[in-house]
DNA sequence: CCAAAATGTTAAACTAGTTTAACTTACTTT
DNA sequence: AAAGTAAGTTAAACTAGTTTAACATTTTGG
């Protein structure tokens, strides 16, 4: 079954009744988005939470120079979307886009608050899944300031070494927080030192 | 009564019964701190999550070379904890130190487990208020990225107006990911603009 | 299979922010 | 009121990372 990774990742917090994954799979939708499509858009309403079922998402702000900022990227098992719009049902601050063809299990905001109506343990999982995001994020925040481009790009590589393969090297150095000029540099510095 | 403001801050998210007033109440605990001493320390389990009823803390990460990177501060009717080492009691990352005196509604870990359970509602509760921070620090990621060290500073000053006056200015610049040095000259060109 | 577009590299000139160090000012504590 | 410590300032020398620009390589679509 399709939403079947999406399930496995659910229960890993929340075990659950047949039943209650029957009524989850009723409030879930599924799309495809070809690479370059938009599951959000900067100064849209984020109505969807994406689960990536296959493919992987870049989650970037385009400031007031047209400069990209990624900020996340989401492959398999992980989640996409403007998480401070969504809540709020405001315009997004942010971008999500697919770098390759996606496919998504969709929660919409709606069915989100029916869901949690239905089935109230999904709060304790929608909890969690935050809380780690959170102290994550505080995390990266402490080593944007107190390492080096270098050092946290030996972090990143050795944090999520297969992103490497299938995201472009000028991603990854915005990511980083870096130019992609710079980055070319940390990599020809390291091979030299191998 | 003491814990007024935690319960205002509550029932803006979830409304409580009286009942449920008391049964929260029965789970939280206070603590005075002196200046100085500390809630959490780097390398400790983080065994409480502070709500401020008055005072002031810093959260910082002291990294190999001994540099203290301040991550955030907590005044009244904030919260203050290491939460990657609260959610899953692991040693913290993070200090959490009084900057003034400060008086703590705490939860301990166990008893957040046992008011869940009471009172699941408040699920509801924390998942929204970490919604909201973990919102909050990915545009911080994006603002550390896209903005000057100014720029910071100056929408630091603006988003707390109050702050400065409290704490240090070499804790502000450490907060803002600049050197005392650096901040005071961005001070000094401040106000030479004005 | 070719042309164009997207991605990646190199290097020189530059700049935002750091380091070091000396000095000033403001709090505490006695 | 003195004395010590914590906090803030200034300025010169420095460096990590940017900018610009020219070129090399890979991927993609028609």
């Amino acid at each position: 079954m399709k939403a079947q990774p999406l399930i496995a990742n659910i229960e890993r917090i929340v075990p659950l009744t047949e039943e209650e994954r029957e009524i989850l799979l009723s409030h879930i939708t599924y799309r495809k988005l070809l690479k370059g499509q938009f599951l959000v858009q900067q100064g849209d309403i984020c109505r969807y939470s994406g689960f990536v079922l296959s493919g992987c998402t870049k989650t970037f702000y385009v400031d007031d120079d047209g400069q990209e900022h990624v900020i996340m990227f989401s492959v398999e098992d992980w989640w996409a979307s403007d998480i401070g719009s969504y809540i709020t049902q405001s315009p997004a601050d942010f971008n999500v886009q697919c770098l390759e063809n996606t496919e998504f299990a969709l929660l919409a905001y709606e069915n989100q608050e029916a869901l949690l109506e239905a089935i109230p343990k999904m709060e304790r999982f929608f909890r969690k899944i935050i809380e780690k995001a959170f102290a994550a994020s505080q995390k990266r925040i402490v080593r944007n300031f107190s390492m080096s481009a270098k050092d946290r790009y030996l972090f990143f590589r050795s944090q999520y070494p297969l992103m490497e393969q299938r995201i472009p090297q000028y991603l990854i150095a915005s990511y980083l927080g870096i130019t992609k000029e710079f980055l070319s540099k940390i990599k020809s510095q390291i091979a030299t030192e191998e």
